[in-house]
DNA sequence: ATAATAAACTAATATGATTAGTTTTACAAG
DNA sequence: CTTGTAAAACTAATCATATTAGTTTATTAT
């Protein structure tokens, strides 16, 4: 009955792995535990239970993703930024699917840990389209509009939805230069449809 | 003893019942067999487990996006129809979202059932935007622009991922137009980012 | 009527999550 | 160096689910 030292943290990251080797449903405590070289039981010493486990990996994966993403983001502006962040985004979601997928799970009322984490990749997304001179309504709309193409995007690329033999990374490209091109071109005077 | 008089069709609205009222995760044999008055394993009789439900509720989830889908986009033509099948998709996606989460696993190669209906889905996407005069390949990338804008928004509508107080018809509509708009900007002469 | 088929059942097994209660390790205080 | 405490591991047990095997019964066709 030797210790196996774990914490926390390790079994996130072990639990990372997994998911992104595996897939998300592999992700189980009892494959945790057997990846750890413990028993199921010792698992809730360091966390609480699978809810607990999903959350803590969304977290880490909306860290890791905003890591991500600003870092690609810096020291660019305007449409390029635009280009950066969402390469990094869909680098993330490609190197990275099964801790992508957990970040998707909307938070518990009440999960500050988990909102933050979320918070932060939204604040970056809204500050790097601050650009392009919308007013705060319309600002907040394009977000909206690029987050459904980035997750879009990564989710039927990663579940294999695009079967046609056409490279990936133009079809994102264009996908965002013409979002782009469409909130620049259509300008102000473009309500009269709703 | 008395027969329930089940067959698979029966079991697979069930299903799809318990999908959109409880979440895809609550769609057990032990739920399914409950609410039809049976023991699980007289499921068997009619489906091929959990998974072959599974991939039953996604064929039946991809053809009724169809049927509401093309009766939307029926007798319209370019950016309307665009904006009418898109509308008809997100809506699809509001009033059924547990069966529209479940058309979004990747068919198991040789499902020709499942494959015929996504790509029906996929053929009516494209004829719809065949309209705006892109070469072929240019066609198939706005395929995958339109089909990552519709599905990213759904998801994240459908699991509470937008959380600001803003009007989310307004947010879809914007996001196609601007699309739409994009494309057609951008023009033939594009290319010097790739 | 009767034979064959289909649909239900019971019983049993396997996997996984979880809880309760126990043992052992690590470490700090005397 | 001893000893007491807390944390971390364990075993054992329970519950839920999927699934298989084998059985019974109802329906249907001959």
């Amino acid at each position: 009955m030797a210790r196996a030292g774990l914490d926390t943290h390790t079994l996130v990251l072990a639990a990372a792995e997994l998911a992104d080797a595996q897939g998300v449903q592999e992700v189980t405590l009892a494959a945790l535990a057997a990846k750890l070289g413990v028993r199921p039981p010792s698992l809730y010493n360091h966390i609480n239970g699978l809810a607990g486990l999903r959350t803590l990996l969304a977290i880490h994966g909306l860290e890791q993703l905003y890591d991500a993403m600003s870092a690609a983001a810096e020291g660019a502006r305007g449409e390029q930024a635009v280009h950066a962040l969402s390469q990094a985004y869909i680098g993330f979601a490609r190197q990275h699917p099964g801790l992508y997928e957990t970040t998707l799970r909307a938070p518990e009322e009440g999960d500050t840990a988990l909102e933050a984490a979320g918070g932060k990749v939204l604040s970056l997304i809204i500050q790097v389209l601050s650009c392009f001179g919308l007013d705060e309504e319309g600002n907040l709309h394009a977000v909206r509009g690029l987050r459904s193409i980035l997750h879009g995007f990564s989710a039927l690329e990663n579940q294999g939805g695009f079967g046609m033999p056409l490279d990936l990374n133009v079809s994102l490209t264009r996908l965002i230069r013409a979002y782009i091109a469409g909130i620049r071109c259509m300008g102000e005077g473009a309500d009269e449809l709703e």
